[in-house]
DNA sequence: ACAGGCAAACCTACTAGTAGGTAGGGTCAA
DNA sequence: TTGACCCTACCTACTAGTAGGTTTGCCTGT
């Protein structure tokens, strides 16, 4: 249905591999309705009237949700831990990278979208053990990254010297992810920067 | 289903209201199913399980899992208000009226449960509209309340003259929801209130 | 160069199980 | 005798997942 973009001009070009393979289609758009409606709230038929086959045939690319759901982790790791270097590379110092990590957060909640993780933990309990457990994995890997950030913040001087870094790692994800989260059910983000702002002010030098 | 202490030993007493009512006891257990699994992923049959009576026998006292819902968030809301009601009778202080505020937070954690709007506002969007309004309805009362203590904290200068107080509340409101979903995720509440201290500290004159 | 094999990808048609909800009847206290 | 409360038995809609067949295109042997 449309992939691809003629019906025909074979020969020359190589035909394997489509613009957007339906894996990564499906893993799209399970993105999106898990990032909107929850886990549990999303069914297979709803992703397959989306990306357009049948029902059946997801389960051709994933064997179970639980292994769509893992797989959908796994790619969004992926791509943040890649998101997350570069800032490392742009931002020499702590708060324009602290600033541009709110930014994911911030985008996120204008795409329409709450943060993958952020979604996912209110209902971790219910959540398939392999999928929690990447869940943590992820949590860990954005305490690790902004412990690393305020680190070199405090050596650069520019946030305070008695700085705990590991505490005020966890008070700037919490923020983030709480604001995220009263932004989508306000359904209003006006107040997210300034929440992460204000917050971030304790941690100046 | 022992539900009354002894067979009876009538005439005297009021007998009419039983010392848990079903109805009360279903707003219960439905209220920890909900703030530990979500809505989308609790059951009839897991209520009808937790609290003895069948499945169907729910529907005598709420009409649809709708009304149920939204009994339990107004019931909660009731209670929620008398408490903060209470805080602002016991503590004249601002500081020691947002420790008590946190307190909520870290007390739900600690009984093993979300808080009852962060279960709720990451599947906002999958909610009824019934829910919808009153999770924002409850994010508001949250937020004005906390202007007020934070305003009063200002003229008593415990707090910054210069303090936006509006998005301070929204402030402490994401730092403590996100605690709370971090915290839900790792399965660890350890850093949930050095990150609301730590928070603070940026309001703090 | 063409036949045959083969596997990826998708389909229709189905399963068992569970979701929320309904119909109607029994019990018992007021 | 009414109504609150709870029951058994049932309904329809939908869930994730399965069985088995069709299409398509590449790879290989002759």
């Amino acid at each position: 249905m449309d992939l691809k973009p003629a019906t025909e001009s074979s020969g020359a070009a190589r035909p394997e591999t489509p613009l957007v393979s339906t894996r990564g289609l499906l893993l799209k758009e399970a993105e999106v309705l898990l990032r909107t409606r929850g886990y549990a709230a999303f069914s297979y038929a709803d992703l397959s009237a989306r990306v357009g086959i049948r029902k059946a045939s997801i389960h051709h690319h994933f064997r179970t949700k639980e292994e769509l759901g893992v797989a959908l982790i796994d790619a969004y790791l992926v791509e943040f831990e890649a998101a997350l270097a570069e800032i490392l590379k742009d931002e020499p110092q702590a708060l324009p990278r602290l600033r541009r990590y709110a930014a994911f957060f911030t985008g996120s909640l204008q795409d329409g979208m709450m943060p993958l993780c952020g979604a996912l933990s209110a209902e971790a309990f219910a959540l398939p053990a392999s999928m929690q457990q990447r869940v943590r994995h992820f949590f860990e890997l954005h305490l690790d990254w902004l412990e690393g950030v305020l680190r070199d913040g405090v050596t650069e001087r520019a946030l305070r010297a008695d700085l705990d870094v590991r505490r005020a790692a966890a008070m700037v994800l919490s923020v983030l992810e709480g604001a995220s989260l009263v932004a989508w059910a306000l359904k209003d983000d006006a107040a997210m920067e300034p929440a992460f702002e204000q917050a971030v002010s304790s941690l100046k030098a």
